[in-house]
This record gives C-alpha cells, structure tokens and sequence, in this order.
DNA sequence: GACCTGCTGCGGCTTG
C-alpha cells in the first residue's frame, strides 16, 4: 500500500522510522487511495486511525485550488489541540497548512483563513454552525471546493442529538459545495454500523473498515462495602497502595467522587511521604488547570501519578499511557468502558490493566455484565430518533438565519433536501413552523419568512449555536486564581468547605449577582454537590446481570470478596428459579410489600414508572436495583399490570397531558420547549420514553415470586 | 445518588 502514496508522505514515514503500516492504516489507503467511497474506520484506540485517514488524504488531494480542502471535526476543542500538532506535523511535509478554527481558536488565523482560503481546517460542529448562521458567505468561500471531512470519535455523534446536528451542517455544507465531499468517520466503540453510515449521509456508498484486533487485557474486581456516603476507607487504603507506583487513571461515576478521591488518596500520600501528583479531572474544573494536567500526564515520563476523572478523560486526547485503569463502581455502557481501557496500554506489546472496585453488590454484577458483554465484543447500539423535531427546529432557525430570510417553499425544499430530516413529514414541519410564527420566532412579511421579535433574542445568542443544554454555574475564584465553576446549591454558603480541584477550600464570600465564589485554602470540606442525571443504561446490561445471577460459573478475576458476595447473592436469586431470561423476572413479598425487578433498561424503566403513576399505584422505584416496590401481594401486582397495559391504550391523551400539567418535563431537549404540543408528545415518546418496550416487557413478563422469610 | 460536549460580534478599553 506503500506505493499508493504520494512521496512527501512516504517520505514521512520513513523519517517516522515506521516498520510496518498498522492494518487500518494499510485497509485504508487502499479504499481511499483507488475509490471514492464514504468510510468508516473501526479500530481500537492508539492504532493510527488519524494517520490511516490522513496519509491517503494528504497523498490524493491537490492543494493548489483556492479552498479548504479538508475539513476535520471533532466534539471536543481538547483534542482538536492535541491533533493540531500531529496534523501539522504531517502537512509540513507538502507544504499545507494547518488551521484550528473553534471558540478559543486565534481569530487572526481565522481572518487570515477567509482571505486565503487553503489547506486543513480543525473545527467543532458549533463552529461551523456559527460560521454558517453568522457569515455564510464565509462558509462558501471557504468550502466550495471541499474534497474530504473527516470526524473524529465519530460513536460520541451517532444517535446523540449533535449527531443529527452534525448531519444537518454537512447537508447543509453540501449545498455550498460545487460537488461531493468524501466523509470518514474514525472510532473504536461504534455498536451500530448502519447508524455510522448513516452519518456519512449516502449509506450505500460507506463502507465500514473493521479491524477487531483487541488489546490483551488483564482485570481485577474487588469489593470494598459502602456503609456511609463516603467511600470506605479500607478501600482508599487498598487503592491507595495499587496505585502508589504507577501512573493511573481513575474513573469514579461523578465529579463529587472524583474529588473525593484525589483529596484523600494526597491525605494518605501526605502521611506516608509517598508522591504528591495527585489530581481531578472534569468538567467543573477550570480549563487552564485541566490543561496543565494533561500536559503533565503527556510530559511526565518518570513520575507516578493519579488523575481521578469523569469521562473527560474517556475520549482520544493523547495524554501518553497510563499503566493502570481504575473504575471505582460500574460504567453505563460498554462503549465507555472500552474507552477508559483504550487508555492503559497504548504502546505496542503492552497490556492494558483494569482494576474495578464494587461498592454494592448491584454495581459488582453490574461491572461484571458489562466485563463480560465487553469480552463478547458487545457494544450497545444507540437509541435511534427518526423524528428529531427539537433539532429540525432549532435547524429551521439556523436555516432562517443562514439564507438572511426565505419563503416557505424554499425552507421547506432545504428541510427536504437535508439527510439528517429525512424521515420527517411536510405537515410536521408545517406544524413547526405555525408554532415559530406563533411564538414570533420566525415572521412572514410579504411572503418571506424572518427572524421574529422573539427570535432575534434566541439566534443573536451564543448559546444558540449547540443543541445540548448547561445548567448556569458559580465561578469558583481563589483571589484572582480561577478554579473552576460549579452549579449553584444550598451547600455553597459563607464558611462551608468543599473539594475541588482536588484540594480543600473553604467559602468567604459567595457573590449572586456576579455569581462568584471567593475561597481560600482549608483542612476539611466536603465533596461538592451535582445536580446531574446518569446516563441511560442499556437493556442487554441488564439481561446480563439477571444471566450472571442464575449461572454458577465462577469469575477467576474476582477477589474473595467479591467471590463471597456474588455467591451469597446468587443464592438469594437462585431460590427464584428463573427459565426464561427474556420473561421470567423475580417479585420479592416482603412485611405486605411486593418488589418487582424488572431487569431492564433505563428509559423501559422510566415508562413503566410513569404507567404506574397513572394507575394511582406510587411505587418505590430503584434506578440501580432496577425494582419497583409495591404495597400488596401476587394478586395486586398482577392486576398492576394488567392496569398498565390497559392505560397505554390512552398514553397520547397522558402524555399530552403531563406536558400541559408538568411543562418541566421537556427538559431533557434543550429545544422541545418551543415545539406545539402533539410534536412534544412525540418526542417524549421517541427520545425520553419507551413505551413499545414497556409495553413489551409488561405483555410477556411472568412473575417468579418468593416470599421472603 | 446520578457523565460529557461548545460559543459570535461588537463596543469599549488599553497598549505599542
């Protein structure tokens, strides 16, 4: 494959010193090199998949049109730092240029981009959505001559609402372009392939690019019990002492945990006089502070240290190898947990090592079904919107903006044309439109659609380029020093300590109209208050952890612990004498109360927990337990049941309902708020919902009930 | 008890 690339390329590689190209690589050049094919490339972390897009890319394109030629997207500006300089790097040797183009990006090489329009371009969705609605005169002098968009983690898209975002700006770049662009999209964790070619928005012409090559992997599972809010301090001990020597990463579920953890492991460290390069790592932490982590990770060579994160740290940014990952509790999906493994054991010949921690024994089967759904080579597939009206919205605003006005006829010819709406229905969209007109979102003068009174307030916005929602936080300010910002709760008082940044503080001053907090260093605080909601947890987790529950085989990386608790739980689950594992599910009787464990996935658990509501029966419901627990016997949840079934014929007339009655519930979508009432409803059963499931589980579920004595 | 992601243009200021 060698020959196929230009010699500047192959010149590189030889100065690289590269033995062999990597099969992704080698497929690569092949299909992009002799075809025109759109392509997926599938391959586990650190293998060269931006190399295997690039160096066939680079090889094939001719520069010298006045155009970006290339355009790449990432989701995160982290890693479209970090790949600037490998991009670049690449690119010196045939003189392209390279430029970065996101919200902290030099705006003099943007300008100076616009002039001379050339070369690479790195660039977020948001950004080119801004670009789009803002001068899209821009846009067209910059892409008219695009030849390939390549998008990097291209999973975190795919059925995510900046997926189907993404696909309307590259219909809409489309448009702009005097012929078609080539898209390739690089993962290693996509679970659903016809969703990935999807992206590309010509699935017939995408042809996916696998290589199943997995890294050899070592794990261990312990099991410290919880039995406070705080995670026990024998566990701190024992993760303390396995992390001591090594460069880790650990992955608790939250930020607050996160804290918890950096804070404690430096107190223990401090104690012994072990190292003192212990840090977090999320969200709520200032961007500089994160920055100067990742280059310590990526710089240090010969010191140990521990970063405990949040999935911050999950996707592609280079920040060297780690020699150990830690996952203190279960992940929610397969696809994260091979990303944090994808971080341990890049090098070649190395083994990546996985240390889990259980604090319950729900999040230890939890572990081990994904552990073993992992092994499977199982990755969830997404949750598919085939109707995204939020994001048809906020995209006929973009539109409206975008064309500087248009008619009906024209909004609609582009709605139409648009691979991300394809499955929407002219009414639906006429029914959208009536509801922006209503809301003077949009307004009709002499036949011309407009930004309305009320619009100007929503697209004049920044937060108008993204489709996901922010809650409005604190900035968190030691003197001058910025150290992060975190949503406001009644915790954050005058004289309250708190953790963050992995140091303690304690609050002088909280100020609500700048909505600044001043701390100073203290001893003792508390871990900081979230207000988050987890993830959605997949149903064939689930199915698998009622599986692990009535097998007996044994789990050679368990410690004793875990090997007593499995066992004991086991037995508690063997006296249910489950058959069917797609059928049967356990009911515990229990002192006139009936717990049923659904052993489902989050959102069939969501309806099923709303379908109880509306029949008047208020159960105890448990996310983790995955049970809903009733006051009664057999006879009474059986006739739940049947009650719920029987409401589900009249779910339009309740959901409209909760919609009118409940306004709040919309606000899983950042844009549904503005939609008219049947087109909620609709979402609500698409994207929040799922009542086909519900409805399923409820028609087939046979109870196996044991009394408990 | 619960993840994450991004951000324009312009006016007004300082600085070289």
């Amino acid at each position: 494959m060698f020959e196929l690339l230009s010699e500047p390329v192959r010149k590189y590689i030889r100065d690289k010193r590269w033995e062999s190209l990597r099969p992704i690589q080698a497929a690569a050049i092949e299909k992009i090199m002799t075809t025109s094919l759109n392509l997926i490339l599938a391959s586990r972390t650190a293998s060269g998949k931006t190399e295997a897009a690039f160096l066939p890319i680079l090889s094939k394109v001719d520069f010298a049109q006045p155009s970006v030629q290339v355009l790449y997207i990432s989701p995160l500006i982290a890693l479209i730092n970090d790949q600037f300089t490998r991009i670049e790097d690449l690119c010196a040797y045939l003189d392209v240029s390279v430029t970065k183009w996101h919200g902290e990006a030099s705006q003099a090489r943007k300008k100076n981009l616009v002039k001379n329009p050339n070369g690479v371009l790195l660039i977020t969705p948001e950004s080119l959505e801004a670009m789009l609605v803002n001068a899209p005169y821009n846009a067209k002098t910059l892409f008219s001559g695009l030849k390939y968009v390549v998008i990097d983690e291209i999973h975190s898209f795919i059925g995510a609402d900046r997926g189907i975002q993404l696909k309307s700006i590259l219909s809409r770049l489309q448009y702009l372009n005097t012929h078609t662009f080539v898209v390739v999209g690089l993962s290693a964790t996509i679970g659903d392939y016809t969703e990935a070619k999807k992206m590309t928005g010509d699935p017939d012409h995408t042809k996916v690019l696998l290589d199943r090559t997995a890294k050899e992997m070592e794990a261990n599972f312990k099991y410290f019990k919880m039995e406070a809010a705080d995670l026990p301090l024998a566990l701190m001990k024992d993760l303390y002492l396995n992390t001591m020597a090594n460069k880790v990463l650990i992955f608790p579920n939250s930020r607050g945990r996160a804290e918890e953890i950096a804070v404690k492991l430096k107190k223990i460290s401090d104690k012994v006089n072990g190292h003192s390069n212990y840090f977090s790592h999320h969200s709520s932490i200032d961007k500089e502070l994160r920055e100067y982590i990742e280059h310590f990770a990526k710089t240090n060579v010969r010191f140990p240290f521990a970063i405990s994160c949040t999935s911050t740290l999950e996707l592609g940014i280079d920040i060297g190898s780690v020699d150990k990952v830690v996952q203190v509790d279960a992940t929610y999906s397969i696809s994260s947990l091979i990303q944090r493994i994808g971080r341990s054991g890049r090098r070649d010949g190395e083994v990546s090592k996985l240390l889990f921690y259980a604090t319950d024994k729900w999040n230890l089967l939890q572990s081990l079904a994904c552990f073993d759904l992992y092994k499977e080579g199982f990755i969830e597939p997404v949750n598919v919107i085939r109707q995204p009206f939020d994001i048809l919205l906020h995209q006929m605003l973009a539109y409206v903006k975008q064309l500087s006005g248009c008619t009906r006829a024209m909004l609609w010819e582009r709605v139409r044309e648009n691979y991300a709406f394809d499955q929407v229905a002219e009414q639906d969209f006429d029914a959208i439109l009536t509801q922006l007109l209503e809301k003077d979102l949009l307004e009709l003068i002499g036949g011309e659609l407009i930004i309305g009174v009320e619009g100007e307030w929503v697209v004049n916005n920044k937060d108008f380029y993204s489709v996901f929602k922010t809650e409005p936080a604190y900035k968190v300010l030691n003197y001058d020093k910025p150290i992060g910002e975190i949503p406001f709760s009644p915790q954050l008082n005058e004289d309250e300590n708190l953790l963050l940044a992995a140091r303690i503080w304690k609050i002088i001053e909280v100020d609500h109209t700048a909505k600044k907090i001043s701390v100073i260093p203290a001893k003792d605080g508390k871990k900081p208050i979230f207000s988050g909601s987890g993830a959605d947890l997949h149903p064939k987790i689930r199915e698998r952890m009622l599986q692990l529950l009535t097998e007996s085989e044994e789990i050679p990386e368990l410690d004793e612990t875990s090997i007593d608790i499995l066992r004991e739980f086991r037995s508690e689950f063997r006296n249910y004498r489950i058959e069917s594992l797609e059928d049967d599910r356990p009911a515990l009787l229990k002192e006139g109360t009936i717990q049923l464990y659904s052993f489902h996935g989050t959102r069939v658990n969501k309806s099923l927990h709303f379908l109880f509501d509306l029949i008047g029966q208020e159960s105890n419901y448990l996310e983790q337990t995955s049970s809903f627990t009733f006051t009664g016997g057999k006879a009474e949840l059986l006739s739940f049941i049947a009650e719920a079934i029987q409401i589900l014929e009249d779910i339009d007339f309740h959901l409209e309902n909760i919609v009118l009655t409940k306004p709040s519930i919309m606000e899983f979508s950042k844009w549904g708020h503005f939609l008219p009432l049947q087109l909620k409803c609709r979402l609500l059963n698409d994207k929040y919902f799922d009542f086909y499931g519900a409805r399923d589980f409820l028609d087939r579920v046979s109870l196996v009930v044991i009394e408990f004595e």
